[in-house]
RNA sequence: GGGGGUGUGCUUGAGCGGUCAAAAAGGGCAGACUGUAAAUCUGUUGGCUACGCCUACGGCGGUUCGAAUCCGUCCGCCCCCA
């Protein structure tokens, strides 16, 4: 149980790693920096961050020293890497902004004090470097013959869209990440998705023509789930880790909602339960398996949103598909004026304000459909009004379809 | 620089000058089934003051009674040659 590599095996988050003897021993016998990068481009990591992140607390918690880098230099020229087009660029200001949420979000999983772990921002020493400089001393140790044989690179050049200069520098640079981080905090491993194995092993490379030291790199597989969708979107969009974005209740719900295939693989990625009860877990089948995904929403929660919330959305939850009661707080709420309601308010206005209906034209196919209650009460004619009659306890329970519920109270 | 392609609704991808709000598939939404899963079946899927009207087929102009379909031009992308 004292081997993290084995643990990390075992629970699903090594693809590829460059040796994984050596790895295995340096991560049992000494204690090592390793470092994953993210990508600040947005102003909060989001559900499929969290393979690196648990890897990363799994590591710590072995006695290792995390670094976390946010690519402000590199995101600044955008990763072509499997990408079907150039990612927008964005303003250091604003990476800067994002770098600030993330490592608020990496906190929860993991300890970056400065001590124990780091945070940096590559931009420190990708943006002052000097172009001739960089070229004579970095540049000069990479082939293009090799470079263009990457697979993300190759893709690229193969198909539609070509690759400007720009992306095609992209490996440099994170390559030289690489370098500095072992230079200056002794870094000897690198983390990252699959799809970051070339862009790793071209770390790898310079570390070892510059310093002539062997350094090394591990992959996590790409996850999708069971039904083919990437971890961690929906088609309403990503399942963030910040509450304002995704609410606590939401990301409950993303998990809870696992394909019963995908159970076994998420809970030993995403909780820290010990693998002889993950593997209990899995093997659970038909209703009993919802125990499981219960377990998992409930553990994943809590380690991103705290215990007090993971409780909160369970009980939410069980009350909303568990039986009667609806837990009336938890949901989103629209407050209009009592004035604006005694009027009168056609149900598919009604629908469509409360944002259950992305247009008129929806809200009414809604209700044609029968997938339109009012206080639990199905509504099928597109004609009815709401007024003051149909309140309930002060307030209207709006549902669309079987779990999309909104609220509508008075001022 | 020269030559050739291509640009369609959320996505992929059809589309004789009229009968095109635009085939088909995927996706989405709703309904049935069910375990808040998967699979399957059914309906639906631009908007609206709704049996009619408006906006849409890269942008702008033109030809025509009439264009997504023809012409010109501009923009983007791809391929070949240099």
């Amino acid at each position: 149980m004292s081997n993290v590599f084995e643990i990390l095996q075992q629970r699903g988050f090594v693809q590829q790693c460059t040796n994984e003897e050596i790895v295995s021993r340096l991560l049992t016998e000494t204690q090592i920096a390793y470092y994953v990068g993210f990508d600040p481009t947005a102003d909060s990591l989001h559900a499929g961050s969290l393979v690196p992140i648990m890897a990363m607390a799994h590591l710590q918690q072995a006695g290792h020293k995390p670094i976390a880098i946010i690519g402000g230099g590199t995101t600044m020229i955008g990763d072509p890497t499997d990408k079907t087009e150039m990612r927008p660029m964005i303003s250091a200001e604003q990476i800067e902004k994002n770098g600030a949420r993330i490592l608020k979000q990496l906190q929860r999983y993991i300890q970056l004090d400065n001590a124990v772990g780091l945070f940096l921002n590559n931009a420190e020493w990708l943006l002052s470097l000097n172009y001739v400089e960089f070229l004579r001393e970095i540049g000069r140790h990479f082939r293009v013959n090799e470079m263009m044989r990457a697979e993300g690179y190759r893709q690229r050049l193969e198909r539609e869209m070509g690759l400007s200069f720009l992306e095609f520098n992209y490996q440099l640079l994170q390559a030289y990440d690489y370098l500095r981080l072992f230079q200056e905090h002794n870094c000897v491993l690198q983390l990252g998705g699959d799809d970051q194995w070339g862009n790793i092993l071209a770390g790898v490379d310079l570390v070892r023509r510059v310093e002539g030291e062997r350094v090394h790199g591990l992959t996590f597989p790409l996850l999708t789930t069971a039904g083919g969708a990437k971890m961690g979107k929906t088609v309403g969009g990503a399942i963030w880790l910040d509450p304002d974005k995704t609410t606590p209740y939401e990301f409950y719900q993303y998990w809870i909602n696992t394909d019963d295939r995908d159970v076994e693989r998420f809970l030993a990625f995403f909780t820290f339960l010990p693998m002889e009860e993950v593997k209990r877990l899995g093997k659970l089948e038909h209703d009993e398996i919802r125990e499981a995904k219960n377990i998992l929403a409930y553990e994943a929660t809590k380690l991103a949103h705290g215990k007090e919330q993971a409780d909160r959305s369970q009980e939410t939850s069980q009350a909303a598909f568990g039986g009667e009661g609806i837990d009336l707080d938890a949901m989103p709420t629209t407050t209009i004026s009592k004035d604006y309601l005694e009027d009168g308010i056609p149900i598919i206005q009604l629908f469509h304000e409360a944002g259950l209906a992305n247009s008129r034209s929806e809200a009414r196919r809604l209700i044609e459909q029968g997938g339109a209650y009012v206080n639990e009460e199905q509504q099928k004619d597109i004609k009815i009004v709401i007024d003051t009659n149909s309140l309930k306890d002060e307030a209207l329970l709006l549902r669309a379809g079987k779990k999309r519920y909104h609220r509508i109270l008075l001022n």
